[in-house]
DNA sequence: TTGAAAGCGTTACCAT
DNA sequence: ATGGTAACGCTTTCAA
């Protein structure tokens, strides 16, 4: 049987609430006293029970991470952070998939998971059926990535704005027939959305008429989904100048298609991504993306659950993280005048 | 304030012991009473206190899951597929990540952490200095990967053998010098132990002669470290025929150096790796890799894991999961003839 | 089938 | 500075 507070307090000749005390620091504590509680403590090998200790103050210690897909490196980069960060911060990181499921966002929305975890950070990826919309009672939460509400606290990059750099610089390199990959469609995909209106923006300020058959829709943000999608399009529709895939994992897919049908990156067609994935750089080219600082992120998503939870009913906020544009040879080194006459 | 089950018994006119009963169906409960107590229950959107359910029967429903870095993408994948499975088994999980730290590896296996998991799954880098060696008192652990002890239950890919097969197969398309990277090297690192000993065993079978030059060792498995090592090395060794990359990642980074230095892959040096993660599907070329069932490996896991919270004091057992070899372009294609006269 | 009471290990309140 | 007592919300005896 494991040791409680009683056996040490036994064994120290104290009471139990000396102990607690001592493990506390709520209350003084003569030195004397502390250091034989402290010995009794190793002597037993004594370890506070975490389930009455939830029970009696009400916290878990535990926040947690609900992703849609962890194997994704974009996630699992994400998650690493989340976890290191909490830890610092004492507290525990419990992982929840949601799938491409709407339902499993709600859920985790709800109150359900309550006394399992003091908070969740949520990266969702629907809108308008994520629960985010619906008016009840939320859990301490912050959003992650591009959901445009004002109910809960958010921490994203501007994605409208990082998408519109990325189509201005694809510009400047000289291509006109810019296409995109993840375009909005059906579904609403906040993520879609916000890069396909920067997108948008960047032709108008350019003046390329806008052309929707260089919106391509991608319903798996994977390298694989990416590649059926590059694949059966390139059977239909000419090669375009450049391709900006919403993410990188979709780049890397679309690299490896473009390669496979004898076409050369970036002298025939150019091609970035968003997120800056460790294996971007060493891609084959390695690919132009949006980059920003996970660690930032991870950090400001903590501290503002850590707020949230201190104070349930403070006013919604919004974090911005930065971004910047790295730009490497999938897009650099056959730079191309711009066509005459276009 | 929360609902308890007590609230949920006024309510429904029985007593909390009747509530609980409906909760877990320990006893016979009469439909009529189930029916009101549930009716209830969903007018007060009651949910049971985790905290106190955890304290009561001693049992916390999470398990742990500790990698040494969730954002490679082997990780990822694997904490993807333990996730799954242990939901499916009505266990959450939390993460902890060990880093390349053998003292954290330990306190994960020494008790602290009871009463927040019921079990935990460790997959440990090193092994003369991780805990599995000490003869403490496990908490229910399943390791996973190649770590040769028999205190603990264990999950692995049989790294010696496949490290043999992917030797002979490079063999078998004509290559003679065979280099690994990641290879045993100061440091005892399980996985470099076992994957060495397969190379080294399939050249004794083919009667190819040892060659130090070619055990490459790389002290970070992940792109950038195997870039390094192997921009480095080429600077100072001839290209050998092929590159034995003991995981995916590495293979990555291989590729990308290769690429850089103008190399074609596989026709002036084939490339293997090791794990099948899902970007090497994808990479340029697409990468030939040891494969093993990502998904069965997280049910073995888990599985053994409840076997082991329910009676500790089973003998310890190995689960092997099965592998095989998935020849892509990155060793296709380039089918040299042997040298003749080597 | 249901109810009453005890107790899981901890901490907060109130004394001393 | 320290100790006693009660309470957190649940489940498990034991009785009815």
């Amino acid at each position: 049987m494991r040791p409680t507070g009683k056996d040490v307090a036994r064994r120290a000749g104290v009471s139990p609430k000396t102990v607690s005390n001592v493990l506390t620091g709520t209350a003084g504590v003569s030195a004397r006293t502390r250091t034989k509680v402290e010995q009794a403590m190793k002597e037993l090998s004594y370890v506070p029970n975490h389930s009455a200790r939830s029970l009696r103050n009400g916290r878990s210690g535990l926040i947690g991470l609900a992703l849609p897909d962890l194997s994704t490196p974009y996630s699992a980069e994400l998650a690493h952070h989340i976890v290191d960060v909490a830890h610092e911060r004492g507290y525990g990181v419990q992982i929840e998939e949601t799938g491409q499921d709407p339902l499993r966002e709600f859920e985790l929305m709800s109150q359900a998971r309550t006394n399992i975890i003091d908070g969740l950070i949520l990266n969702p990826i629907f809108l308008e059926k994520s629960a985010v919309q619906v008016g009840v009672a939320l859990p301490p939460v912050v959003l992650l990535g591009e959901v445009s509400q004002q109910l809960a606290d958010r921490v994203w990059v501007d994605g409208v704005s990082a998408a519109r750099d990325m189509t201005l610089l694809l510009a400047a390199r000289g291509h006109r027939r810019i296409a995109v990959l993840g375009a909005e469609h059906q579904r609403y995909v906040a993520t879609a959305h916000t890069r396909t209106e920067g997108y948008r923006l960047a032709l108008g300020e350019l003046n390329i008429p806008h052309d929707p058959s260089l919106e391509i829709p991608c319903d798996v943000w994977s390298p694989r989904g990416s590649a059926e999608v590059m694949r059966s399009y390139l059977e239909t529709h000419e090669l375009p100048d450049a391709i900006f895939c919403f993410t990188d994992s979709m780049a890397i897919g679309a690299l490896s298609v473009l390669s496979a049908l004898g076409y050369r990156v970036p002298d025939d067609v150019a091609v970035a991504g968003f997120d800056d994935i460790a294996d971007g750089e060493f891609a084959n080219p390695p690919l132009t993306t949006v980059s920003f600082n996970r660690r930032e992120m991870a950090e400001r998503t903590i501290e503002m659950l850590i707020r949230r939870m201190a104070d349930r009913h403070r006013e919604p906020e919004t974090t911005t993280v930065g971004y910047r544009i790295i730009e490497r040879a999938s897009t650099l080194g056959a730079q191309r005048p711009a066509r005459p006459g276009q």
